[in-house]
DNA sequence: ACTTAACCTAGCGAAATAGTCAACTAATGT
DNA sequence: ACATTAGTTGACTATTTCGCTAGGTTAAGT
C-alpha cells in the first residue's frame, strides 16, 4: 500500500478545479501555478482522470478542464484510484496466495486495513472538503497570490514593450 | 504514506514470535523458514525491533528472540513504527509547510487520514491476532510443514553419512 | 576449542517516484 | 487562412527505496 504525491496532487488539483470551474473551464497552467505542481506532471495525472471520467477537457482558447459530475458525487477514493495509487495493503492483492499458494499469517489483517481505508476515503467527497473553513481560506489566499503573479508579469511585459 | 513488505514482514515475524516463544527464545532461522522471509532481511528488521524495545535477543546456542512485553501490550502500530514505515500521509510530515511555508489545500485531509489509520492500528494488538481462528490454523499448518522439512533434511544427512 | 546464533556493515539490482523535454494534434479567435 | 492556445503522447532521467545478499564480528553454551 502506498499513498504518495501522485494521489495528493490529484486530489489537490481536483479540489482546485471544484473551486474554480464553476463558470468556465480551468487551465492546467493555472492549477500548476496555484498549487505549485509541475505542469507536465499534472498533464499526466489529468490524462488518467479524464480516462476515469472524472473530468472533461475543452480545447482551444478559453478552454481547460472541468468536473464531469457534482463535487458531492466525487469521492477521494475515486480520485486516488483513478491515478493508480494502491490502497490495498496485502502483498498478494487480495488473492490470498501471499505464502506459497496459501494466505500468510497476517493476510486478514491487511485485507481489513485496506477495506477500512477504502471505506473512509469513499465517504469523503470533494463537496465535503469545499465547505471546510481551512480549505476556503487557503484557496482564497492562493487566488490572491496568483493574481499578484499575473500583475507582476503584466508589469514586466509593459516595461519590455517600452524599451 | 507507505506500507510495504517491510511492515508486513515485521508484524508476521512478531506474530510468529508470540506463537512460539512462550517457553524459550525463537531463532530467526526458524521464523525465516516458517514465514519464508529472507534471514538477512529479518536480522535487519529485528535490529530495529530490538532498538524499539519490542524484542530481546539471547545469544549463543539455545538463544534467539522473545517478546519484551505481553502480546496484549504490543500493538500493530508499535511494530510498524519500529521498522520505520511511515503511516503519515502528508507530504510535510505534519509540519503544514507543504506549499511554500503554508499548508497545501489538502493538508488537513491527509492529516486526518493518517491519524485515522494510526488509531486503527493502535487498537489491534498481537493478542487480538493470536486468538483469531484463521491465524491459529495457518500457524499450525506452518509448524507441520516446518517439521516435515526438518525430517527431510535429517534423512538427507543420514544418507550422506552412509556414502 | 567449537558451535551456535545474535549482531553489524556495505552494497546491489529492480522498481517506482516525480518529474523533464520535445513533438504532435485539435479547436478557437482574429 | 493562420497563429494561438490547449491537450496528448512518448521517451527519457535523476533519485530514492525496497528487498535481499554477502561478509564479517561478538557473545554465549557444551
Amino acid at each position: 500500500m502506498r499513498l504518495t504525491s501522485k494521489g495528493r496532487y490529484a486530489v489537490t488539483a481536483m479540489l482546485d478545479l471544484a473551486f474554480h470551474s464553476q463558470l468556465k473551464p480551468v487551465t492546467l497552467i493555472d492549477i500548476a501555478a496555484r498549487q505549485t505542481i509541475s505542469l507536465s506532471y499534472l498533464e499526466q495525472l489529468f490524462a488518467r482522470l479524464r480516462r476515469a471520467n472524472l473530468v472533461k477537457g475543452v480545447r482551444g482558447p478559453g478552454g481547460g478542464y472541468s468536473l464531469c459530475s457534482n463535487p458531492s458525487d466525487i469521492s477521494i477514493a475515486d480520485i486516488v484510484a483513478a491515478v493508480g495509487e494502491r490502497i490495498d495493503a496485502t502483498k498478494c492483492g487480495g488473492d490470498a496466495n501471499c505464502q506459497k499458494h496459501h494466505a500468510c499469517l497476517t493476510h486478514d489483517l491487511w485485507m481489513e486495513l485496506g477495506e477500512h481505508i477504502k471505506v473512509y476515503l469513499e465517504k469523503i467527497t470533494l463537496a465535503d472538503l469545499l465547505i471546510k473553513n481551512n480549505v476556503q481560506k487557503i484557496a482564497e489566499m492562493q487566488d490572491q497570490e496568483a493574481q499578484q503573479v499575473v500583475e507582476v508579469r503584466n508589469y514586466a511585459e509593459l516595461m519590455n514593450e517600452r524599451q
